[in-house]
DNA sequence: GATATGACATGTT
DNA sequence: CAACATGCCATAT
């Protein structure tokens, strides 16, 4: 595959694929990378939401790591916004692994 | 090209 | 459970 992120195939796919998690599941990078077709390319979904507008449709607060929490620094303002929505949307403050995998979202677009 | 850097993941200590 | 080590791959310098 060599880079597609020029033609940004891989960033439409991805935004995709996040817009399609179900509101009150979750997902991990690693997981929407590989739902996406690009394995391997975790950090590179990242990659792709930091550079996200912070007014969007995306629903990229549903996208965590595969710790089970969000992967912001502690105390930084998205870090907060993504923690006050995920409870928003009805989940516990510290989701273990095992909740993770009740709520994951592991679907194919 | 070489090195450093990431909203990551997984396996060992 | 936490800290560390490796693997991963595009981007930036």
């Amino acid at each position: 595959m060599q880079s597609h992120f020029t033609e940004s195939e891989f960033r439409d796919i991805v935004l995709t694929t996040i817009s399609a998690i179900p509101e009150g599941k979750l997902s991990t990078y690693g997981a929407i990378a590989k739902a996406a077709g690009y394995p391997r390319y975790a950090r590179h979904v990242g990659q792709i939401l930091k550079n996200l507008p912070a007014h969007t449709g995306i629903p990229w607060h549903r996208v965590i790591n595969s710790k089970g929490t969000s992967s912001f620094a502690p105390g930084s303002e998205r870090h907060r916004a993504q923690i006050q929505r995920l409870t928003n949307e009805g989940h516990p403050a510290s989701l273990g692994k095992a909740h993770l995998k009740k709520l994951f979202w592991p679907e194919i677009v």
